[in-house]
DNA sequence: GTGATGATTGTTATC
DNA sequence: GATAACAATCATCAC
């Protein structure tokens, strides 16, 4: 729909003619193309807040992660995640719009929650915006809990905090086909 | 020990 | 409108 595809193409061209398949493998990660957008991502990650939630996948990602399984257990030997992705977007492309379907269902949903949160977390933002430091020590707090790995999760989690509960699980079986 | 890199496509965000 | 960045994955290397 946007204009993915052209980036698409063109970020696939330019990593293929720079990064040769082989190489990776050795790690010979070095100046690449990537290596100058770096210092333009490190610099959008440095202002970007940990608290945004993270974007939702994409109907091939969603694909993806039931690729992979698959793919592992056909090939257990292959562990390189190059090697997945490329098989990956070789079936995706394989597939039709009916096999598609199931996974562009998910991705949408995902992309629904993904709105809500970020609903909720540009609010946030208008609001802590002249108290970030709210925000500061609320990153410490999670720090904390990393550190402590030792925290009751049961207990909280029971208390309701930790309600995640998936719920797109439930139909997520829906194969209207 | 930690972070970066490799491939893939699609979507979002930014300019 | 066009393009850059990022989403997951994980073995492996560099620092």
């Amino acid at each position: 729909m946007k204009g993915g595809k052209g980036k698409g193409a063109l970020r696939k061209e330019t990593r293929s003619a720079l990064k040769p398949v082989e190489d990776r493998k050795m790690g010979k990660r070095k100046a690449t193309l990537k290596d100058d957008k770096k210092k333009v991502t490190k610099d959008k990650k440095a202002k970007k807040d940990p608290n945004k939630p993270k974007r939702p996948p994409s109907a091939f990602f969603v694909f993806l992660e039931e690729f992979r399984k698959t793919f592992k257990k056909e090939n257990p030997n292959v562990k390189a995640v190059s090697a997945v992705g490329k098989a990956g977007g070789e079936k995706w492309k394989s597939l039709s719009a009916a096999e598609k379907a199931p996974y562009e269902a998910k991705a949408a949903k995902r992309k629904a929650e993904y709105g809500k949160l970020m609903n909720a977390y540009n609010n946030k933002q208008t609001e802590s915006s002249d108290d970030e430091d709210e925000e500061e020590k609320e990153e410490e707090k999670e720090k904390e809990k990393k550190s402590k790995p030792e925290v009751h999760d049961e207990d909280a989690e029971d208390s309701g905090q930790g309600e995640e509960e998936e719920e797109d699980d439930e139909d997520e079986e829906d194969e209207d086909d």
